[in-house]
RNA sequence: GGAGAGGUGGCAGAGUGGUCGAAUGCGGCGGUCUUGAAAACCGUUGAACCGCGAGGUUCCGGGGGUUCGAAUCCCUCCCUCUCCGCCA
């Protein structure tokens, strides 16, 4: 990474308050108090820039002084010798404030968004905080069967075939599920433009190191994705290019909020997942996955979280399937997020809720990163940072894998949602191909 | 892939080595006029950083170079546009 990319962090802030920036900082696992180490780089960083600063102020004078001397015909050897003199002295105080900016945001690149307040203290999963439920699980006469062995059994889930174009962890899905993943996408993004005020984006899928830097997925965690030779990284979900769709933009406050929907295919490397999720398609190279983006103002963003995460648990609901939503706590929370609610829908072959959503709000962290503002009223001179959240609404691959297990039938039959049959083309059941 | 033209403030668009951080227009802000608004007119208005302040530094696509001095000259990369070729 440049050294000279945006630290994600308002340094002033944590020199006013080391404190609370510590307190906060803790509450993500392997994060140790560090305020005083940054303390130190950034004044180390401000000496050597004022130190540069003064050298370059006697330069650029004297510079001027060549421009008026030689305009009024005066010799003006002696006074280019008295710069050259001090040039060494320059460039070395210049390396020497470039090297110490870079050490300073080389640390904060690294550090993880401060969770909010009311985000619940916790190391992983088991602290997270149930906070609604909705829907009964079914109750099955039958035993009910997992997604793969009902995909299998209507012949339109096929991990053979693509573990022989692929690998593992690929699927190729035919016919009716083929179908019903493409309208799944269609539902949802019908409602998140026409209801929900999302613009439908259709991105790149491909997209460079600043962009990656920009949401954060860099310069940390570049194992977990895939790239291309080109040096050209496959987006791990769309948040990436919705997102940095406002880098390096400055706009009024009343151009606030930005929504944005797209239907991206996401690939992870799922590095370090080894053993995990490996039967069937809950965790993929590949999946495709609705994503809701919203740009926000620093006041908005709050508001904006519930009302992302409502969009989220609609689809849900219209698809009559039941779940539950979580508030994660500090430690099991992303790299960015400040506050995340997970969306968990019931798979009966588990007995249990799986993530099918996940909707994070991070404050002005991204904002920062890909510098992003906007001024907070016209005329006014002070920008700030943009607020940005994301959020699935919803995985399509899983929200496919709750139908198939919360509607499946004693006969091997899969019943469709019925506001999704209209997106089938008045399908309401998948039999199996003979 | 070949040939050419470009990338400058919130936006548009001048500027080809020395008070240029940058003309002008639009937009914004303040005012005059108006019952109010619009129009017109007058004034004002780039950003980030350092500093208590005075003030200073950086920024004209990215990076490097030449020079006492670079928006301006050189190298390189990226991007956009026009034409040609190829192609879903």
């Amino acid at each position: 990474m440049p050294a000279d990319y945006r630290s994600m962090f308002d340094i002033k802030w944590i020199r006013e308050n080391p404190e609370a920036f510590d307190l906060a900082i803790q509450r993500r696992p392997g994060q140790t108090a560090m305020s005083s180490q940054l303390i130190e780089l950034d004044h180390k960083k401000r000496i050597a820039e004022t130190l540069a600063q003064e050298i370059k102020t006697k330069r650029n004078a004297l510079s001027k002084e060549i421009g008026v001397a030689k305009a009024l015909g005066k010799d003006v050897a002696h006074i280019i010798a008295k710069v050259s003199e001090s040039k060494n002295a320059q460039v070395s105080a210049e390396m020497e404030a470039i090297t110490a900016k870079a050490e300073l945001n080389n640390v904060l690149a690294d550090l993880p968004n401060l969770p909010l307040e009311d985000v619940p203290d916790g190391v992983g999963e088991e602290d997270n905080v149930e906070i609604r439920k909705w829907g009964e699980p079914r109750a099955f006469d039958f035993v009910p069967k997992d997604h793969v062995d009902i995909g299998e059994r209507l012949g339109m889930m096929d991990f053979e075939t693509a573990a022989k174009l692929s690998g593992a962890r690929f699927v190729m899905l035919k016919g009716g599920l083929a179908q019903m993943e493409r309208a799944l996408g269609n539902m949802m993004l019908n409602i998140h433009t026409r209801d929900n005020g999302y613009t439908e984006v259709n991105p790149p899928a491909l997209v460079n190191d600043a962009s990656m830097f920009g949401t954060g997925q860099l310069p940390k965690f570049g194992q977990d994705l895939f790239k291309v030779e080109s040096g050209h990284w496959l987006i791990p979900t769309a948040e990436v290019p919705l997102t940095n769709i406002i880098a390096g933009h400055l706009v009024d406050a009343e151009q606030l909020p930005q929504r944005y929907t797209a239907m991206t295919w996401c690939f992870r490397s799922e590095a370090g997942a080894a053993g995990k999720d490996t039967r069937g398609m809950i965790r993929q190279h590949q999946f495709s996955k609705v994503e809701l983006v919203s740009i926000t103002t620093k006041d908005a963003s709050s508001l904006e979280l519930e009302r992302m995460t409502r969009c989220a648990e609609d689809i849900l609901e219209r698809l009559e399937i039941p779940y539950r939503t979580i508030v994660l706590c500090a430690g099991d929370m992303g790299f960015g997020a400040r506050k995340t609610y997970d969306i968990e829908a019931w798979l009966p072959s588990q007995g249990a809720y799986r993530e099918i959503s996940s909707c994070s709000v991070c404050g002005d962290f991204q904002g920062r990163r890909m510098n992003a503002r906007y001024r907070s009223k016209k005329g006014i001179k002070e920008s700030q940072f943009v607020h940005t959240l994301n959020g699935s609404a919803l995985a399509v691959g899983r929200t496919l894998i709750a139908i198939l297990e919360n509607y499946q039938q004693a006969d091997g039959s899969v019943a469709i949602p019925r506001e999704l049959q209209h997106f089938m083309g008045g399908l309401e059941v998948l039999e199996p191909v003979q």
